[in-house]
RNA sequence: UGCCCGAUCGUCUAAGGGUAGGACGACAGAUUUUGGUUCUGUUUGUGGAGGUUCGAAUCCUUCUCGGGCAACCA
C-alpha cells in the first residue's frame, strides 16, 4: 500500500507538460548537441502582465530545470510605438519575478545582420520591391477563400529590386511608399505566405539605433532569425503565432542559418480582469486605474503594489500550467497562492478597519488603567515571537461584530453575549447605546477580570473571539480595499463594452483605527489583519497617514454562511 | 465557408492501448483565543455517433462545439 502511493507520487512529480516531454526527446536524441537556450521577447510598448509572468517563469524555468540558458530579448522592430520606459520596467519586473538573464539582447542589435539577411534573399530572386499602396497589398492578397493576384511590380529585376531597396535604406523614399516582400506563394491556403512584407520605411526615431535606420524589418522578419542568431533552441510563444511556424521556418531554410524551433501554448486567461495590452493601456489612459501599477491592474507591477510575493506568482505560474488549449483561470487560483504563502509569513495584527467603528465602554475596568498584553505574532511561526499590545477602559470595535438582534450561530457580540477579545477578557454587552438617529453609537459592557489572555481561570468558554483596539492609542490609517476589476467572469467574451462591465466597487477607501505597533510600518511590509485579510503598506504611505492596500481576505465561512439565508 | 489548432470533474491539469489521478473550488465533520490555519472525509469528468481491438480518454472515420489566420502591429 505505501510502495503504491510512493511510486504513484513519483509518478506525478515526473508529469512534464508537453513542452517539457519535447524538450526531453531532444535531449535524449541529441538534437542540437542536448542543448537547451529559450528566450523571453517581449516588445517594449507596454507594462509586462501576469500572462508575461506564465511565459517568462516557463522560459527561464525550462532553462533552469535543464541547465540551459535564456535571454532577454527586446523584440523592438517597430519604433513609433517603442520606448525606453517600457525597457526599464520590464526588465525591473523580470528581476523582481526572481529571474536572471544571461543575454540582454534587443532585436535591433541585428539591425545590420537583417538587412544582409534581406539583401541575400533579393540576390536569390525570393523578394521585391512594392511600390502598392497599404490597400493595395491588401487586396492582391485575397481572402482565405480566394487565392491572391501577383502585384504589377512582382517581377522587376533582381537589380532593379537590389537599388530600389538600398535607396529604400538610404531614405529617398518617404513613409510607405515602397516595402520589401517575400516572393513565395500568393495562393497559399496560409495567409502569411502570400507575399508577406519583409521590410517597411518608417523615417522614426529608434530608441536605440536612433536616426541610423529609415526601414524597420516586420516581426516575421525578424523575429525567428532573431532566435537562430542567439542559436535558440527552443523559441516559445502563444498559440496565435501558430499560423507564423511555416514563415518562421521558410526564412531560416532560404538564408540557412541555424534551425531555432518554434513552439506554442495557450496565453494565460484569467477570471474578472482583462490581459490585452491594448485594453489595459485604455484603463490607464481614460483614468479607469490610478495606472500600469495600480493594485487592480492584472500587470506585474499592480501585482507587486498589491502585495503579491514574486514567489507566489512562480507558484501560480507553475500550478496553472502548460498546454495548448484554450482556458480561464479562477483568479481563486491565484488567491489561494498568496494566501498559502501570506498564512506562514506574516504578522497579525489588529486593525479595525471601519468608517463607523463602534466604541465600548467596559465598565468595570478602572478608568485611566492600561495593560500591556503580550499577543503572539504568528501561530503559523512560533519563531515570530510576540508583541505588546496595549489595552484600556475604551476600545474600537467593527460596527460587524455586533448585532442588536443576532441569527442564531453569531457569534459576536450581541445585547446579554460575551465575546473574546482576541489577546485580552471576555466581555459581555450589558446597555447598547444610540443617537437620536437610531443608531448603535456606543456599548457599555463589563469584563471578566478572571479570563485574561493566558492565564484564564474564569471556566467561562465563548465561541467567538473579535479584534480590536484601544481608543487611547489607535494610529489613524486609510485601508484601500481592493477587488476584482470588472464584475463578469470574462470581460473579453462579453457583448457589452469592456468599460460597462467595471466594478464600481474595485476600489473603497476605509477607515481604519489600527494598533500602535504599526505606526513606524514601511511601504512594502506586508500583514495580517486579523479575521480581515492580508494588508501591506502602500508607497503613498508617510509618517503622517499610513496607507494600507488590502493584497486578498481571508477566506470567510461566515460571510458564506451569512448569505444563505 | 479555405487553412490551421483544440475539446478530460465547476476551473485548471495528468494518464498516450491496460485501475481516469492531482490541484483549486464546493460540501460535511474535527481542531482552533482569527467564522483564519490545519486535519479527515465526500462530491463531480473523457462533447456526440460509428469503427479497430480481448481492452480506447488515448488509434481511425464523421459530426458538433470553441479558438486562430486576410495590420507597412508584435
Amino acid at each position: 500500500m505505501a510502495e503504491v502511493s510512493k511510486e504513484s507520487n513519483e509518478k506525478a512529480e515526473r508529469s512534464l507538460n508537453f513542452i517539457e516531454q519535447i524538450v526531453e526527446e531532444d535531449i535524449a536524441s541529441g538534437k542540437n548537441g542536448g542543448r537547451v537556450h529559450t528566450r523571453f521577447p517581449p516588445e517594449p510598448n507596454g507594462y509586462l502582465h501576469i500572462g508575461h509572468a506564465k511565459s517568462i517563469c516557463l522560459n527561464f524555468g525550462l532553462a533552469d530545470k535543464y541547465g540551459g540558458q535564456t535571454n532577454l530579448r527586446f523584440d523592438d522592430t517597430n519604433p513609433v510605438t517603442e520606448d525606453t520606459e517600457y525597457v526599464e520596467s520590464i526588465k525591473a519586473d523580470v528581476r523582481w519575478l526572481g529571474f536572471d538573464w544571461e543575454n540582454e539582447f534587443y532585436a535591433s542589435d541585428y539591425f545590420d545582420q537583417l538587412y544582409a539577411f534581406a539583401e541575400s534573399l533579393i540576390q536569390k530572386g525570393l523578394a521585391y520591391v512594392d511600390d502598392s499602396t497599404a490597400e493595395e497589398i491588401a487586396a492582391q492578397k485575397g481572402t482565405p477563400t480566394e487565392p491572391g493576384t501577383p502585384s504589377p511590380y512582382r517581377s522587376r529585376s533582381i537589380d532593379e529590386n537590389l537599388d530600389l531597396f538600398r535607396r529604400m535604406r538610404a531614405g529617398e523614399f518617404p513613409d510607405g511608399a515602397k516595402v520589401l516582400r517575400a516572393k513565395i506563394d500568393l495562393a497559399s491556403p496560409n495567409m502569411h505566405f502570400r507575399d508577406p512584407i519583409m521590410y517597411r520605411i518608417k523615417h522614426a526615431h529608434h530608441h536605440r539605433t536612433g536616426d541610423k535606420w529609415c526601414i524597420y524589418p516586420m516581426y516575421d522578419f525578424a523575429h525567428g532569425q532573431s532566435d537562430s542568431i542567439e542559436n535558440i533552441t527552443h523559441s516559445l510563444c502563444t498559440l496565435e503565432f501558430e499560423v507564423h511556424r511555416p514563415l518562421y521556418q521558410w526564412y531560416i531554410e532560404k538564408l540557412g542559418i541555424f534551425p531555432s524551433h518554434q513552439y506554442e501554448f495557450a496565453r494565460l486567461n484569467l477570471t474578472y480582469t482583462v490581459m490585452s495590452k491594448r485594453k489595459l493601456l485604455k484603463l490607464v489612459n481614460e483614468g479607469h486605474v490610478s495606472g500600469w501599477d495600480d493594485p487592480r491592474m492584472p500587470t506585474i507591477s499592480g501585482l507587486r503594489r498589491r502585495g503579491y510575493t514574486p514567489s507566489s506568482v512562480r507558484e501560480f505560474a507553475d500550478r496553472i500550467g502548460v498546454a495548448r488549449r484554450e482556458n480561464l483561470i479562477d483568479v481563486g487560483l491565484l488567491e489561494f497562492c498568496i494566501r498559502e504563502e501570506l498564512n506562514k509569513s506574516t504578522s497579525r495584527v489588529m486593525a479595525v478597519v471601519d468608517d463607523q467603528p463602534i466604541k465600548v465602554v467596559i465598565t468595570n475596568y478602572p478608568e485611566g488603567q492600561t495593560e500591556i498584553m503580550k499577543v503572539e505574532n504568528n501561530p503559523e511561526d512560533p519563531s515570530s515571537g510576540e508583541r505588546d499590545v496595549p489595552f484600556g477602559r475604551e476600545i474600537w470595535i467593527e460596527r460587524d461584530d455586533f448585532m442588536e438582534n443576532p441569527p442564531k450561530k453569531y457569534f459576536r457580540l450581541a445585547p446579554g453575549q460575551m465575546v473574546r477579545l482576541k489577546g485580552a477578557y471576555i466581555i459581555k454587552c450589558e446597555e447598547v447605546v444610540k443617537n437620536d438617529a437610531g443608531e448603535v453609537v456606543e456599548l457599555r459592557c463589563t469584563y471578566i477580570p478572571e479570563s485574561r489572555s493566558g492565564s484564564d481561570t474564569s471556566g467561562i468558554n465563548v465561541k467567538g473571539t473579535i479584534h480590536w483596539v484601544s481608543v487611547a492609542h489607535a494610529v489613524e490609517a486609510d485601508v484601500r480595499l481592493y477587488d476584482r476589476l470588472f464584475i463578469v467572469e470574462n470581460p473579453a467574451a462579453d457583448e457589452r463594452d469592456f468599460q460597462e462591465l467595471l466594478n464600481p466597487n474595485s476600489l473603497v477607501t476605509v477607515k481604519g483605527l489600527v494598533e500602535p505597533s504599526l505606526k513606524d510600518a514601511v511601504a512594502g511590509e506586508r500583514v495580517q489583519f486579523m479575521r480581515k485579510g492580508y494588508f501591506c503598506v502602500d508607497a503613498d504611505s508617510t509618517a503622517d497617514k499610513l496607507v494600507f492596500n488590502r493584497t486578498v481576505t481571508l477566506k470567510d465561512s461566515w460571510a458564506k454562511e451569512a448569505k444563505k439565508n
